[in-house]
DNA sequence: GCCCTGCCTCTTTTT
DNA sequence: GAGGCAGGGC
């Protein structure tokens, strides 16, 4: 093995060996964009086992997403060629931990579930929801949004009064189906977490306690998260957790942008910073700056750079064709495609793009993930191999058999029948499936399996897709065979493993190429940005009531803006925004304040400028900062708290400064001013906000200074 | 099964 | 501010 080399350790700058060579049972890394988070956190774990002698084995690492923990493990192994992947079992997602310690130590049986239990996607969850709801006639009102119903229900916990909103079955329901999934041997994605949690609590000999819990990106936790999370801490794991509050933009899916403050209060953790960025130039950064919400500090070590450019279009369609022109542009100039990307608030924006990228023939990418699932046939195939391993599993055999395109088309009713009386001689299909177990272990490849269960007959060869269909599923036996082999179990358990995580995971079957790094121009919303990084960056579509979304309150409000600062804070080298004057139903015309928000002299556009920002929006930040130091101060110490006074002390004098240069812009009384539609008036009435001016031909006319055109004279 | 009223939600998405 | 759903009255 290699020696942990000192020099790496003179790479970090002082803030990130700090944080590194920290000692403290519990550390929580304020991370800022772009300063190296993941650069720590790898260093962390290097030093840890090379230099504090912790084994791999005895550290836990969790991300949020596949890809977070893929980088890490690739990392690591990139540092270390000789490291054996099983060392690194305790480093991945929060669920594919929980999953790993269900399987490995926790004891499941005490919650009716085998060692071989299976997780099941979403989906299928609510087909048993429904299914539940038929057979003991259950009262469920909105049964259309029954997935989101039963989320919230289900997160009802313990003591707390289960009495339905609507006064219907709902908790009925989510206790049938809790005992339905244990009884079919399945566990969802919130039931993975939810069953280590339970059975986390009780202490237990055989159980996990790693000395080292380190967390990416833990601002992202839900309360699940975090109950794991304390579980592992109170068994006297030391934690290490980064991240960043100004990132916070999943709330509505359980974060809370003060998690990180409960968290260094509630395991007295010691706080330390990684403040400078080496992403963005400083034009950029300074951009950004106006969308930080808690003061901290954002240092840049770039030169200015470009000026961000701010572009008027009549439409997205516009945009696009605009957009399209420049990012040849750019080509030509040098910047790979892989290096651009275009970022829009939603999903439904991105159809335009594509469109006109594609007629123009630039390479471009959705980032839309295509599951297992998402096939029919693929989905079917997975079914198939879920009742062959799992014979509880009788919705799958009932689903496999009762298929329309597949299989052998039996109707639901004698498909019930024959599942759930096990007949034999009644389907072969049904009866391959049964025996499946029994000649598992014998089959030679991916071929054999592929005509043990006939599927050249199965898969409706006279239908239009059955060449694709065929394709697909050989490749997903392909895959599932060298991920057997990888495993080094048996046969059975290592595809009760590849089912697992290919719901887990969601494996991308259908995905031609596998090189990720294709030289194309990505396309994705906002949130989809978070973790990547691009030399140029275009936001478009930054309308009021677009970017910022209009929201129902002001937390949604606050995260809006963190979300224009994920997505500002991506680009490298360029930042290009445009707003439409002709935007469609859901937005205003026009642009957004966040555009004026950032100080002019950093704008590049077609038109000249009014104030960066108007005197409400300033008040309103300074209302918003007033709150939040509230806040905090409930739960920080005194003095982190005389730290806020005092950034408030310094917002109040810049609001001071900006107030008092903006009346040195204002006219002396004559009060005279032009606009461009109405010509020159005559001011009548005028205060902080507001201006009524008086034009010949026009009368009187009320402006709100910020956004109107007018000009003094 | 139709019409009316009231109530609810809508967007973002990972595992 | 629309559009979908539940439930009551008919």
């Amino acid at each position: 093995m290699e020696l942990y080399n000192e020099k790496e350790l003179d790479r970090l700058n002082p803030y990130q060996k700090e944080a590194v060579l920290d000692e403290s049972p519990a550390c929580i890394v304020n991370a800022n964009v772009g300063s190296g988070k993941t650069t720590v956190l790898i260093s962390k774990v290097q030093y840890l086992h090379h230099v504090k002698k912790v084994n791999y084995e005895e550290m836990t690492v969790l991300t949020f997403t596949n890809k977070a923990a893929d980088e890490i493990k690739s990392r690591l192994l990139a540092a270390e060629p000789e490291l054996p992947v099983e060392k690194l079992r305790g480093f991945g997602t929060f669920h594919s931990t929980a999953l790993y310690y269900l399987r490995e130590y926790l004891p499941v049986e005490k919650l009716g579930y085998t060692r071989d239990f299976l997780v099941i996607d979403p989906e299928e969850e609510l087909e048993l929801a429904l299914d539940l709801i038929r057979q003991h006639k259950l009262k469920i009102k909105y049964k259309n949004r029954l997935k989101k119903r039963l989320e919230s229900a289900m997160a009802v916990r313990g003591e707390e009064k289960k009495v339905s909103k609507y006064q219907d079955d709902i908790f009925d329901l989510v206790r049938l189906l809790r005992e339905e999934k244990a009884s079919q041997d399945k566990m969802t994605f919130f039931d993975l977490l939810e069953n280590a949690n339970l059975l986390l609590r009780e202490e237990i000999g055989n159980s996990p306690s790693p000395k080292w819990v380190i967390v990416d990106e833990v601002q992202d936790s839900d309360s699940q998260q975090l109950v794991f999370l304390d579980r592992l801490v109170s068994r006297g794991a030391n934690l290490f957790a980064v991240g960043d509050p100004n990132q916070v933009i999943y709330s509505w899916r359980g974060s809370a942008f003060q998690i990180f403050y409960t968290l260094k209060h509630k395991y007295r953790a010691k706080e330390l910073t990684l403040p400078i960025n080496y992403r963005s130039s400083s034009s950029i950064l300074e951009a950004a700056r106006c969308f930080l919400q808690n003061g901290s500090p954002l240092t840049g070590v770039r030169e200015p750079g470009n000026k961000i450019i701010v572009k008027r279009q009549y439409d997205a369609f516009q945009d696009a064709c605009y957009l399209a022109g420049r990012i040849k542009k750019l080509h030509r100039e040098g910047t790979p495609y892989g290096e651009m990307a275009v970022f829009y608030r939603l999903q439904s924006q991105s159809g335009m793009f594509e469109d006109v990228f594609s007629r123009e023939g630039i390479p471009f990418e959705v980032s839309l993930k295509r599951t297992v699932g998402d096939v029919p046939v693929l989905r079917w195939c997975i079914r198939l191999l879920r009742f062959s391993l799992n014979k509880k599993d009788t919705p799958s055999g009932i689903y496999v058999l009762a298929s329309r395109e597949y299989g052998e088309g039996i109707s639901e009713k004698k498909a019930k029948e024959i599942v759930c009386n096990s007949k034999p001689g009644a389907s072969l299909l049904f009866d391959k499936m049964c025996g499946f177990s029994r000649i598992c272990e014998e089959l030679g490849d991916e071929e054999a399996l592929f005509s043990y269960f006939e599927l050249e007959r199965y898969l409706n060869p006279v239908s239009a897709s059955y060449m694709e269909d065929r394709d697909a599923v050989h490749r997903l036996f392909q895959i599932m065979f060298d991920y057997v082999k990888e495993q080094q179990e048996n046969r059975e358990a290592g595809m009760r493993a590849f089912i697992n995580s290919s719901s887990l995971y969601g494996l991308d079957v259908l995905r031609e190429e596998i090189s990720e790094e294709k030289d194309s121009v990505k396309l994705m919303t906002l949130h989809a940005s978070k973790g990547l990084e691009f030399s140029c960056v275009f936001i478009t579509g930054v309308n009021y009531g677009l970017i910022p979304l209009k929201t129902r309150d002001m937390d949604g409000e606050e995260e809006e803006r963190r979300l224009f600062f994920v997505g500002i804070t991506r680009a490298k080298d360029r930042l290009e925004l445009s707003y439409y004057t002709n935007p469609g139903e859901r937005a205003m015309p026009g642009e957004s304040r966040y555009i004026r928000m950032i100080p002019p002299r950093l704008l590049e556009g077609e038109e000249e400028r009014g104030p960066a920002v108007s005197l409400q929006e300033l008040k309103r930040q300074v209302q918003e900062q007033r709150t939040q130091v509230q806040e905090r101060s409930l739960q920080e110490q005194k003095r982190s708290l005389q730290e806020q006074e005092r950034s408030l002390q310094e917002q109040k004098r810049s609001l001071q400064e900006q107030k008092r240069s903006l009346r040195e812009q204002e006219p002396a009384p004559t009060k005279r001013v032009r606009h461009p539609r109405y010509g020159t008036g005559v001011v009548v009435r005028e205060d902080e906000t507001m201006l009524e001016a008086e034009f010949e031909g026009y009368g009187t006319k009320e402006f709100i200074k910020a956004f109107s055109e007018l000009e003094y004279i």
